[in-house]
DNA sequence: CTAGAGTCCGTACTGCGGTACGGAGTCAAG
DNA sequence: CTTGACTCCGTACCGCAGTACGGACTCTAG
C-alpha cells in the first residue's frame, strides 16, 4: 500500500521478468534505487512508462544501446538527433524489408516450380539450390 | 595440381571462412574427407556447390538444422516435405515481412510529428514512445 | 633442407537480449 | 515468531552462426 514497489511488482505491472529488470539496471538503461542500508530496494509506479518506453522502442527494432542512446538524448532534450536515429533505423527497416520482399519472391518462385513438375525423384526446389 | 583441394582452396573458392568449413563439418552438414593416416584432408571442388547450396538456403531464411534436413530429404528424395518445409518458411518470411512493416509505419508516422511540430524542449517522437 | 604458410584440433569468445541458478539475507502474513 | 515468499548479487547459460586462438604438426616453394 506504501507508494513505492518492490522489484517484482514493478515487474509484474510492466510484463516483464524480475531479471530483465535487474539486467536494464546493469546495462544503464534503468536507474537503480538507492538500497537503503539493510533491505530491499523500492520503485517507483512511474518506473513502469519507462520500461513501457524501452519495449516500444524494441518493437520499432531499436537495440537496447540504441535506446539508451535514445533516453540520454531525451534528457539532453535533442530532438533533431533522435530524428536523425529514427532515420536511420527507418532506412534500417526498408532494407530489411527489400531483402524480406526478395526472399519471398524467391521462394514462391521455386515452390511454384515445384508444384508445376509431377516430379518424380529430383526435387526442382533443391535442384534450384544447388545449381545456378 | 591435383584434383582435390586444401581446405583452404575450398574455403577460398566457396568464398567461406576455413573456420566456417570446419564448423559446417561439426554440425553434420559437411562431410569430412577420411584424414590420410598423418597429413592433411583433400576435398574435392564439388564441395563448393554444396556450400554454396547451403549459403544460398541461408540467403532463403533457413537456419543451419532446417538445412541440414533440406539436405537429408534430398538424399531421401523427399520432395513433397521439402515443399512443406518452404512453404513453412514462407510462412514466416510473411510475418516478418507484416511486422517490419507495421514497424516501418510507426516509425514514418513519429518521424512525420516530428518534422511538422517546431518542437522546442520536448521531442513529440520521445513524447510518444513514453505516452500512449 | 629449411623457412614460412597452411592444417589440425579443441576450446573459448563474439553479439544480442535476456533467463537461470544458488546461497544468503530480508520482509510480511498469520 | 515462524515460515514461506521475495530480494540481492554474482555468475553461468541459452540460441544462432560463426570467429578467434594457440600449440603442434605438415606441406611446399625456393
Amino acid at each position: 500500500m506504501v507508494s513505492e514497489w518492490s522489484i517484482g511488482r514493478l515487474a509484474g505491472e510492466a510484463g516483464v521478468n524480475v531479471e530483465t529488470i535487474r539486467y536494464y539496471q546493469r546495462r544503464g538503461l534503468l536507474a537503480e534505487p538507492a538500497k537503503p542500508a539493510s533491505g530491499h530496494r523500492r520503485y517507483s509506479p512511474q518506473l513502469v512508462k519507462h520500461l513501457r518506453f524501452i519495449k516500444r522502442a524494441q518493437a520499432l527494432g531499436f537495440t537496447l544501446d540504441e535506446i539508451a542512446s535514445l533516453l540520454s538524448l531525451d534528457e539532453a532534450q535533442a530532438c533533431a538527433e533522435t530524428r536523425d536515429m529514427a532515420a536511420r533505423k527507418l532506412e534500417l527497416i526498408r532494407s530489411k524489408l527489400a531483402d524480406l520482399t526478395a526472399m519471398r519472391k524467391a521462394l514462391s518462385t521455386l515452390m511454384r516450380q515445384c508444384d508445376s513438375t509431377g516430379a518424380v525423384g529430383v526435387c526442382p526446389l533443391i535442384h534450384a539450390l544447388g545449381t545456378d
